[in-house]
DNA sequence: CTGTTAGCGCGTTCAG
DNA sequence: CTGAACGCGCTAACAG
């Protein structure tokens, strides 16, 4: 059905190596060139990557396994990928685990047997067997969000203690002692790094561990984060701060800050995302990922791998995320 | 580096052909299924889905594009629809126009260079020249959420007017004629068949169009619906009531109303996203989109396409959103 | 600068 | 049931 450099040759007479060396930068003579491409229009040819890739075992494509598609987190680090990697010559094939540590297996090996010359992966979990076979094939992998156990590849992380203990420090200058903070379970590793870093921090800042029943491990949704802000506020004794540990999180918290509004007013971190920081008013302060450069080191690293040097031990490169401090609001203002 | 037919030989004895075999339903002795399957184990295997692509014109892989990666609905719709692939046997690669039609264009092109069997197509706009040459390929395309000019290829959609009209009649059962509408630019198809059922039905209602300037078109993101409503409540005669066009003037709508809460409560219909419906108080009514089955419908449809009846002609599938009420409220108290 | 030759890894005849 | 031979569309040496 469609063109081959035999219809080329059909129509130029020319032989398949020519028309392989214009399509890949070799000397032509311009004459030649013309009529190439003349038979390019005509024919509507476009070069066959599969072919190409099985020939040169370079398909000049990476792969792109997030552990959840619906998180703005990840697709905005793809889309930031996605341009470079572009300007690099890849093409990028992005799969989805959804945050099934089967599904990921299989979109390693299904990404593999497309012939990525590289992966990047937001794993599901810490361990992720399948990445062996990506190792056995000399396909370099690098890890964004969380590192990856083995410790045979690059990695992209931010510093999560220091931001949720820079979140705190904010929160305690303005003279908050009860500050809760909204977490995951501790299996994912992110979520497990800011607990910790909250714990460190309200001790360091108080003098005490943060209370139990103020540290609440809820399920990573905006509900979760809705009815953790809820479940805080009806305590006893409530928090009168509270740290958000994500963006859906923040934005469930939000929405339950937002209900019982006048009755309770925590001051209030968010995670993630500034765009909806910027939506709320008083702007609370944010916790905010730098995203861009995630991508643009995870870009960085894979590419290194792939123009050579693969013996290179393995890098893990950690990022400090910003606090941007939101407008005069409970924080700031103190508890007065 | 990774391991062929011909190491599979090595160790076996058998034939590349006698290993084909085995590995695509073949009659083989049970005996060496055995040893092949051993040699497989020993080897790390893998079948090289591009050799086979190449070999057997069918790469059992199928294209998503999508206008925007980071939007709910278009992820939550490509999660139904890989689990659905997977099962017939299909694997996905999943690309990102990032709004852009040239980017599309390119992602088009990207995936028909890798043989892709089919292309399921969110479009950016309602011209995608590319996919004359998918059909040039025989490449079965079908378009979901809008429809593609040139009308050669299947689609999903659903009644866009209808869904925005039974909002229109909610409201005004409850009383209420100074109805607005949160909505996009005219350029998008699903924006501007809102706006235009709309129209209709706040005339049918009320016997008058919509007033212009409660009718506004807003960029298509959180901060554009969080504006929109900012700016309708502070209008000389705001409306009573405001039907929201998709998720992100939902969720800045909601963002914006709390805010304001107490000195304005517009009545109030939320778009898309049933997850957050159900995290507001009091719920809002939500026009919900019928992601599954617009998934499954699209899947029936590609894979109609691919087991033969090519010949079919074109069908646009138009499917029903639903309207689900929320709790007691504003537009159930009517404006009391 | 161009053409010939030989595969990449696999699937598919067709004899045996 | 098995194996030899050929080719999918393209790239990579070589000669010329």
């Amino acid at each position: 059905m469609a063109a081959t450099y035999k219809d080329i040759r059909r129509v130029t007479g020319l032989s398949l190596a020519t028309i392989s060396k214009h399509f890949n930068g070799g000397n032509v003579l311009a004459a030649n060139r013309e009529r190439i491409e003349e038979a390019v229009a005509e024919l509507g040819y476009r070069v066959n990557d599969v072919a190409r890739g099985l020939r040169s075992r370079r398909s000049m494509t990476l792969g792109i396994v997030l552990d959840e598609l619906n998180r703005t987190f990840n697709t905005t680090i793809v889309s930031a990928m996605e341009e470079r990697l572009r300007d690099a010559g890849y093409g990028t094939i992005i799969c989805d685990s959804r945050g099934s540590a089967e599904a990921e297996d299989e979109a390693i090996h299904f990404l593999l047997g497309k012939m990525v010359d590289g992966l990047v992966i937001v794993p599901v979990g810490s361990d992720v067997p399948a990445l062996a076979d990506a190792a056995a094939r000399g396909v370099p992998v690098v890890a964004v969000d969380r590192p990856v156990a083995g410790a045979g590849t690059d990695a992209v992380v931010i510093d999560n203690r220091a931001a949720v203990a820079a979140a705190v420090d904010l929160l305690a200058d303005a003279g908050h002692t009860a500050i809760a903070l909204l977490t995951g379970p501790d299996s994912w590793y992110t979520m497990r790094e800011r607990r910790l870093g909250f714990a460190e921090a309200v001790a360091r800042r108080t003098g005490r561990p943060p209370r139990p029943e103020h540290v609440l491990p809820l399920p990573v949704t905006i509900e979760g984060g809705f009815d953790g802000m809820r479940r805080l506020m009806r305590l006893a004794s409530p928090p009168t701060a509270v740290v958000c540990g994500n963006y859906e999180f923040t934005l469930g918290a939000t929405i339950a800050l937002n209900e019982l509004a006048g009755e309770v007013t925590p001051a209030f971190v968010g995670f993630d995302h500034l765009d909806l920081a910027r939506v709320i008013r008083p702007r609370p302060s944010f916790v905010v990922q730098p995203v861009d450069e995630i991508a643009a080191r995870a870009v960085e690293l894979i590419l290194a791998r792939l123009s050579g040097d693969a013996e290179r031990p393995p890098e893990t490169a950690v990022l400090r995320a910003d606090l941007v401090v939101g407008e005069a609001s409970t924080y700031e203002r103190g508890l007065s």
